[in-house]
RNA sequence: GGGCGCGUAGCUCAGCGGUAGAGCACCACGUUGACAUCGUGGGGGUCACAGGUUCGAUCCCUGUCGCGCCCACCA
């Protein structure tokens, strides 16, 4: 016997172990469809939060689903080496345990910590998917520094190059001064921050023109002045046009710079000139190429003043020191026009949190608008389809205003660029160190010493390539060309630029097919402000801590079902509690098919079915199946949650069970093993489809159900979908039981108007019942006093003197008045409930007369009105009926 | 500045042109009955606002107001 409850804290870790021990999880080599989901490989310094909880849950969620539906399943399963976080982690570990630091160490020494942190304590993230309940295949887990990715990374690096889509490049990058290296733009976050703009005057060198000896530029970052190599002003505006090719004294560094036309100022904001310093600013970088004016680097790694460009004084400050002590300078120098505060928006390393700095440096670059060409077509004609389809735009947006992708590195967690130097700065791009040599003799006639580029890749770059590389390319394995292209991509919308539009082009490139047939793009679970949950805002819900106290389950099913397409999820405990204690719903419900003996029965056939509720339960269990399976191929998974929980407790728990404790308990032997049997049909169906949201109890109810039927062979996972096939639904059948739920529900409802004891029974009549409805009532009598403890008799004659009648379903019902009723509110609801239908009446009455409704609405909308008039105005007329014997009964005199 | 989205019951949200929905909360009644992690019933909404399209709009279009996100930029 079933305890009262699902233990899921004993069960979970029994059934990861059984489901992985099956080898259930590995794709089925019989099965001829293949499917296929690449994770999005979590960081390796990662631990599950609820952001990786909802995306895994969708995944196993269509894993599982595929999988029973006898399709051969991967769900390729890894992790990211995440350059900066692992570094980052590692540094901070060695700090902590006062430890040299990287540099002290060394490079190779460094490595090798890594690498030991990461055989210890990274991939931890692994085992809580476990707990989650993923079933993925484990044995196939990657990691994207493992030597088959690499390879497969250098080789797409040379391959590029070879092609002219990687190449070298000076030119302005967002420098984060914290990790000394170089960042994509992605990876540059603004963030507004209170500061000041100065305006600082710039004396003409060669004295007053027409009256003007000085041009006034406006900074928010006076410490680059030193960096100026010119003044931009727009070529229209009046006031600067006899200063244009005049030349400017640069104050402190004393350099003379021209003074330059360029659309780029705007007249309208300050004085409409423009400092250019093209070393440290985007906008400036362009005008001074676009002039060929000088760059002056001001800074080093750190963001410290430094350089030839650089005086003595300022040598090793921070920046904001040197700004401080300029602004003093200038200031003494009687040039300072003014100072306001203003809001600046700055920009921001997202791992560092530091105030990133444009800097002048030679990186790698991908051509990725070039890339981004294919990338584009292929959602546009459709080989890949975005759910919800609104991100399409988003995509598109991003790809055709693409710059080119740095995806060169300062750091030394990574995949080393394989690139090396000869003597005289002579690049070899190659995939070994060997092959590199080969071609630097053939190019120098002779063995000469080659230094490989320091710089590691962006970690995103080895992504890109995670939808072939784990599959085995560049080598031809079966897996590339039975998974390639994968199904379905389950990710979040954050990561569509960082990660999906990378994949995209290098998928595209390489393997000449779009990486993914479907892209779902869930929402991102946010905090109750609606904020981005982060660990620095401290305002996360940890996944793991749900999972122990509410079950793995309830954790999913929530999830799923608040997997709505567009609008952001908020997490709510009340609602995880609900699904749990839906999952004991169930589970009590299984226990009550134990306690009677429906046991599981092989040989049962549904279409065999006689009695009527067995089958209209057996029509409405495929209408659930069919829904639910609809639902999850279109991605709807709350809508196939939704209908599951509805199916589940709304039907099978609050009316099926009800509906056969008389049968049950009753003497007919052939209908009660009828019944018996349907009722394990139709919870083992329910098992099916509920697995792959709630696989836990839904496994574990398979097992011990089948411990009293006939023995399971196979673990649930391992069970094939629900059949779909038609012939099951019974519309007689479904009509008959709903008449008798309706009847049902009415009379309760109506019992509690009348706050009749519940313990007592209330004899009704019904007066006037047509024949079809008095052999059902007599057939479910006991059913109804069981559910309503409502005992109906039957007259063909009109109401006995001085009782009331009132409609009740379909029959009208007379109510002896010795009874205990409130007439005067019974006499409200239904003068209330008669001026509804009148509203209703005229409202399709109108509707009805309207001649372009009647020739254009579709026919079966029509007469859906028409048949509703009519219904409406018959129940009107019982009820006016009513009414009236009712004011009667309270009103005698009349 | 450009783009995307959201305003539906007290709360959190579904809703795929055809009589407005769920869960929670609330009120009433109910417990030796598979389940109090429960059952039955009930109250509660001019679907943000204004126009338009349509026989018919919560749904499509336009505008307004409020809120959120993304991208770019502000010398």
């Amino acid at each position: 016997m079933l305890d009262t409850t699902f233990d899921p804290k004993a069960t979970e870790p029994r059934l990861i172990a059984a489901w992985d021990k099956s080898g259930a999880c590995k794709p089925d080599p019989k099965a001829r469809a293949a499917y296929c989901i690449m994770i999005p490989p979590p960081n390796v310094t990662g631990t599950l939060h609820i952001g990786h909880a909802l995306n895994n849950t969708l995944q196993d969620v269509l894993v599982r689903f595929e999988r029973m539906r006898g399709k051969s399943v991967l769900w390729q399963i890894g992790l990211d080496h995440a350059g900066i976080a692992t570094q980052m982690v590692v540094e901070r570990e060695l700090a902590r345990s006062g430890n040299q630091t990287r540099r002290e160490l060394g490079r190779e020494e460094f490595l090798k910590r890594v690498w030991a942190w990461k055989e210890q304590s990274g991939g931890a993230i692994v085992n809580q998917l476990k707990r989650l309940g993923a079933s993925a295949d484990w044995s196939r887990e990657r990691f994207t520094m493992d030597e088959g990715l690499s390879a497969a990374v250098r080789k797409v690096f040379v391959q590029l190059h070879r092609d002219g889509l990687i190449y070298k490049d000076k030119r302005l990058v967002n420098w984060d001064p914290h990790f000394e290296t170089a960042i994509s733009d992605l990876e540059v976050v603004q963030r507004d921050v209170k500061g000041k703009m100065w305006r600082f005057a710039y004396p003409l060198a060669d004295g007053p023109i027409d009256g003007v000896s000085e041009i006034e530029i406006a900074t928010t970052r006076p410490e680059t002045m030193l960096g100026d190599g010119a003044v931009a002003v727009h070529p229209s505006d009046q006031r600067y046009a006899n200063l244009i090719g005049r030349m400017v004294r640069l104050p402190i560094s004393e350099r003379l710079i021209p003074i330059i036309a360029d659309e780029y100022p705007d007249p309208e904001f300050g004085s409409g000139a423009v400092k250019i310093t093209g070393a440290h600013d985007f906008n400036d970088f362009a005008v001074a190429r676009r002039h060929g004016i000088g760059m002056f680097p001001l800074m080093d790694t750190k963001a410290r003043m430094a350089g030839d460009y650089v005086p003595q004084r300022f040598q090793g400050l921070d920046r904001l020191v040197a700004r401080d002590r300029i602004v003093a300078e200038i200031e003494e120098m009687g040039l300072l026009r003014g100072v306001e505060d203003k809001t600046i928006s700055q920009p921001h390393g997202d791992r560092s949190g530091v105030v990133i700095e444009p800097m002048l440096t030679e990186q790698w670059y991908v051509d990725a608008p070039k890339l981004a060409i294919t990338a584009t077509a292929a959602v546009e004609q459709g080989d890949s389809v975005f759910t919800p389809r609104q991100w399409e735009k988003t995509y598109y947006e991003w790809m055709r205003n693409i710059e080119p992708w740095c995806v060169s590195r300062q750091l030394w967690w990574g995949h080393r660029i394989p690139a090396w130097y000869g003597p005289d700065g002579q690049i070899f791009v190659a995939e070994s160190e060997a092959e590199a040599k080969t071609v630097a003799k053939k190019h120098y006639g002779a063995d000469r010493p080659l230094t490989q580029d320091e710089d590691v890749l962006d970690t995103w770059f080895s992504s890109a390539l995670w939808p072939f590389s784990t599959l085995g390319w560049p080598n031809d394995t079966p897996e590339l060309k039975k998974f390639y292209p994968t199904a379905t991509l389950v990710t979040g919308f954050d990561i569509i630029f960082f990660w999906v539009a990378r994949m995209m082009m290098m998928g595209l490139y390489f393997m000449k097919e779009v990486p993914f047939k479907d892209i779902y793009i869930h929402a991102l679970v946010r905090d109750a402000a609606g904020a981005k949950m982060s660990k620095s805002k401290g305002n996360v819900m940890d996944p793991l801590e749900l999972i122990d106290r509410f079950g793995a389950d309830a954790l999913r099913f929530t999830l799923a079902a608040m997997a709505a397409q567009g609008r952001d999820i908020k997490l709510s405990e009340p609602r995880i509690e609900g699904y749990r204690n839906f999952g004991t719903k169930l589970w009590n419900a299984a226990r009550f098919c134990q306690m009677n003996e429906c046991n599981w029965w092989e040989e049962f056939d549904p279409a065999q079915a006689k009695q009527t509720v067995n089958r209209w339960i057996i029509g409405e269990t495929v209408k659930a199946a069919r829904a639910v399976t609809t639902e999850l191929e279109a991605f709807r998974f709350n809508e196939a949650a939704n209908a599951l929980y509805r199916f589940v407790w709304n039907v099978f728990c609050d009316w099926y069970l009800e509906l056969i404790k008389p049968l049950l308990n009753g003497e007919d032997e052939a209908a009660k093993a009828e019944t018996r049997r349907t009722a394990a049909w139709t919870l083992d169906q329910i098992l099916r489809l509920l697995h792959p949201f709630m696989p836990f109890i839904t496994e574990e109810l398979w097992e011990r159900l089948g411990e009293f039927g006939r023995k399971r062979d196979r673990l649930l996972i391992q069970e094939r979908w629900p059949d779909l096939a038609g012939g099951l639904l019974n519309p007689a059948s479904a009509e008959e039981i709903e008449w008798i739920i309706d009847l049902v529900s009415e009379t309760r409802a109506l019992r509690a108007q009348m706050n009749v004891p519940p313990a007592a029974r209330i004899p009704l009549l019904l007066v006037g019942a047509d024949e079809a409805t008095c052999v059902r009532l007599e057939r479910y009598q006991d059913l109804i006093d069981r559910l309503a403890r409502l005992e109906y008799s039957t007259s063909a004659d009109a109401a006995p003197e001085g009782s009331v009648t009132f409609v009740l379903g379909e029959a009208t019902v007379a109510l002896p008045l010795d009874g205990v009723v409130d007439f005067a509110a019974e006499a409200e609801r239904l003068a209330k409930e008669v001026a509804r239908l009148d509203s209703e009446i005229t409202k399709t009455q109108a509707k009805l007369s309207n001649p372009e409704f009647v020739a254009r609405a579709p026919e079966e909308v029509v007469d859906e009105h028409r048949e509703r008039v009519e219904e409406f105005t018959t129940q009107r007329a019982k009820l006016a009926d009513a009414l009236a014997r009712l004011r009667a009964a309270l009103n005698p005199m009349h």
